[in-house]
DNA sequence: CGTAGTTTTGTTTTT
DNA sequence: CAAAACTACG
């Protein structure tokens, strides 16, 4: 046997040599899981004689399912590749793809993301005349999805509706579910859904896919709910060869329906399962760890485990309190250029975590200012930008003209004149005939009542039509081109002159890279399957530990990954564990957030910074809330506290601008979140010298000349509003416009 | 029909 | 505070 073994620990080969029958592996953080998973796969293809398209491995993001791939490549060669590495979502839709049209769909069905959905849930509020007030679209939305996870269909809801409300969401939820179907579209529930529906209406199927994957194994296993559950236990059932690794300390995805039911009650499911814990930990030093085992210690109910190392003991944790977001933010980032400087420490060895994304903002400021490299995960992702979601509409228009929720999105941007009566009266005859939108809007010249507008409807069926023709000769870049072209989308763009503008045109051009490389790196690209992928894509996916920033990302993001030195802001009761939580009444919602709070810590390997602010702006109010409780419920001989630090922001160190006429921070291209002091070293942001001033007239490419109004300095760049009298006040940022001084 | 200007509303966390 | 939703006017 080959000794590529002999590197892991006893409880880790046992876990990996015990390849038959259910195994559950409770795998505390860092103590490597992945190596576990990895070398488990290389033993049943080396040992075992198992054929890798056998081997099916679940994880919950594509980071993950990537990791996973690369890693077993390099145990054993170029054997991975038939391996079934993928999500629960990928996984499903591959399956769908050859198989829904057995449950009535069509094979080519669009995958509907959150924004998609709220809209169609806006429909169905409308056509069934419920005030969306009373039931807004976002709750209505969650009950439904909750409803799915679950695996209840309409009239199992409707079965169990009590009182008014829960009987109005369940004629949204048969409403909505029969227009998903209309538009031949799924949401996220639904491919793991149908999935189930599939194999339990047509057990040839499920018999197909059983046979196949003769080794099962989920990583994450804490965060599995309900479908994700059944869709395992179906493809297990027969053989039971299935291994679960997960930890159930940190379940943190209560809130999307994960139920932690499913690994504490493995044993149940699976009667003679067997169990190992990996409880050494590789990751962090024995004070982060004690930490972290102290704090999680607050929860019942959990399996008992505790971590250990022999690493030494490490540094203190670091807590300091500071008087603002401001100063906490200063004090992050000053922390970071000090370890930098004296330390030789790289910007990647940083992490900085909060609980909400809207924290990001203040420490992105601060890194600014300090010239500190930095990428913010998640947040408004790229995906969900107004100008890509627009792009990517029409794609899903030509590729699939049933999909009502993208053409509805399209059909006046850019303005071309067709306004909200004119939709819905289109929308009404498409019903009224209950024919797609898109065929009711070449059906124009029928509708009555339509003079001006028909004409500009006609000539949007057409632009698609022309684009459907061009679809079947044209590869996918030059597709997307021809969308840009024949609907002016950028040249709109640019027309606007604004910095906002700007960014936008930079993200399209970034999208237009996405699509080449698509096309690069896929066998038989269609356009189907790049709005598949993108679909599916998460943005962590697109961090990598190459590059050298500093990231910045909630906890949540933050979960799988570990760095050297880790920032947990904003650690306030009230902000984290959250307001919600607490006021909840439920113990079990502070549990999850303290579930949460472990994860952080013990993302730790060498040195963990707590931080809080004493007071906070939170939409718009000064809040001042106390320590976290999670703080005390830390040792005490382990925290070097420091607490008294209450200076705030000085006055004058503070880079000067005003938020509402600097908007370079407010929108930018997604790329330049990752903000790099270029080649030659960045100078400091005021030693970037403009030959022009306030009063004197300039020249631009395309506004032609200009007087210079105001010149506004942030961060790299100066913000500057220039008067065109042909063009009228524009905000330009020096650098991209490239101003010529007129004398 | 489009726009600018005004009011209101909201935050966990995301595959 | 900032984005979204609404209102009033050209």
């Amino acid at each position: 046997m080959s000794n590529k073994y002999s590197m892991l620990n006893l409880e880790q080969r046992k876990a990996v040599f015990h390849t038959k029958g259910p195994l559950l592996i409770l795998a505390g953080a860092g103590s490597g899981k992945t190596r576990v998973l990895t070398h488990r796969i290389a033993f049943l293809i080396e040992e075992e004689q198992v054929k890798p398209w056998q081997i099916l491995a679940i994880t919950f993001t594509n980071k993950a399912a990537k990791e996973m791939r690369e890693r077993v490549d390099k145990l054993l060669g170029s054997f991975a590749e038939d391996i079934w590495v993928s999500t629960f979502h990928s996984t499903c839709v591959r399956i769908l793809r050859r198989h829904i049209d057995k449950i009535g769909y069509d094979r080519y069905f669009t995958i509907y993301d959150t924004d998609d959905q709220k809209r169609l849930i806006r429909e169905c509020l409308k056509q069934l005349n419920i005030d969306p007030k009373l039931y807004k679209e976002s709750s209505v939305l969650a009950a439904i999805s909750s409803a799915k996870d679950k695996m209840m269909i309409p009239s199992d809801y409707i079965k169990q509706a009590v009182g008014l409300r829960e009987e109005t969401v369940a004629k949204v939820y048969e409403l909505y579910q029969k227009k998903l179907m209309k538009n031949n579209a799924l949401d996220f529930n639904d491919l793991l859904f149908k999935t189930v529906e599939l194999f339990q209406s047509r057990p040839d199927v499920l018999e197909e896919y059983r046979d196949k994957f003769q080794y099962i194994m989920v990583d994450e296993y804490q965060d599995t709910n309900r479908v994700q559950y059944a869709f395992v236990s179906l493809l297990a059932s027969k053989h039971q060869n299935l291994c679960v690794v997960g930890d159930d300390d940190q379940s943190i995805y209560r809130f999307r329906g994960a139920d932690i039911r499913n690994i504490l009650e493995f044993e149940k499911d699976f009667p003679n399962a067997c169990v190992i814990k990996l409880e050494q930990n590789y990751r962090s030093t024995q004070n982060i760890l004690d930490t972290a085992n102290h704090v999680i210690g607050n929860n019942y109910g959990r399996k008992v485990k505790r971590l250990w190392t022999d690493k030494e003991k490490g540094e203190l944790i670091d807590f300091k309190s500071l008087q603002s977001e401001h100063a906490e933010a200063r004090y992050v980032a000053e922390e970071i250029v000090r370890q930098i400087e004296d330390n030789g420490r790289d910007y990647k060895d940083f992490a900085i975590l909060y609980r909400t994304n809207a924290q990001s903002r203040v420490l992105e400021e601060k890194f600014i200012s300090n010239n500190i490299p930095y990428k913010i995960i998640g947040g408004i992702s790229f995906y969900q930008r107004k100008e890509i979601k627009d792009v990517l509409a029409y794609l899903r228009t030509v590729n699939n003209s049933t999909d009502d929720i993208a053409v509805k999105r399209i059909i006046n941007v850019p303005k071309r004149g067709i306004g909200l009566s004119t939709i819905s009266r289109i929308e009404a005859y498409a019903d009224a005939n209950d024919i797609d939108f898109f065929d009711a809007c070449e059906k124009v010249s029928e509708i009555p009542g339509m003079t001006r507008s028909a004409n500009k409807v006609k000539s949007f069926v057409n632009l698609i039509k022309t684009l459907r023709v061009e679809m079947e000769t044209f590869d996918l870049i030059d597709l997307v081109n021809a969308v840009m072209d024949r609907t002016s989308y950028i040249k709109n763009l640019e027309i606007e002159g604004t910095l906002e503008a700007e960014g936008r045109i930079e993200n399209i051009g970034e999208l237009i890279s996405k699509v080449t490389e698509y096309q690069k790196n896929t066998e038989a690209p269609t356009l189907n399957g790049f709005l598949e992928e993108v679909a599916l894509i998460a943005d962590i996916d697109a961090y990598n530990d190459v590059s050298n920033y500093v990231v910045l990302m909630t906890i949540h993001s933050a979960k799988g990954l570990e760095f050297p030195f880790v920032f947990l802001t904003g650690m306030e009761d009230g902000l984290f564990p959250s307001y919600m939580s607490i006021s909840s009444g439920e113990e079990e919602d502070v549990e999850e957030e303290r579930r949460l709070c472990y994860v952080a810590i013990t993302r730790a390997m060498q040195k963990l910074y707590i931080s809080s602010a004493k007071t906070r702006m939170i939409r718009g109010l000064t809040q001042s809330n106390p320590f976290s409780r999670f703080i005390s419920e830390m040792p005490d001989d382990l925290l070097d506290r420091d607490e008294s630090m209450t200076n705030d922001e000085p006055e004058n160190t503070r880079v000067h601008y005003s938020r509402k006429n600097n908007s370079f921070f407010n929108v930018k291209p997604y790329q330049t979140n990752t903000y790099k002091p270029s080649a030659k070293p960045i100078p400091n942001p005021k030693s970037f010298v403009l030959d022009y001033d306030k009063g004197d007239l300039v020249m631009h490419a395309k506004f032609g000349i200009g007087e210079v109004l105001e010149i506004t300095s942030g961060g790299a760049d100066y913000q500057v509003k220039v008067n065109f009298p042909s063009a009228g006040v524009k905000k330009l940022l020096a650098k991209l416009s490239n101003l010529k001084k007129i004398d």
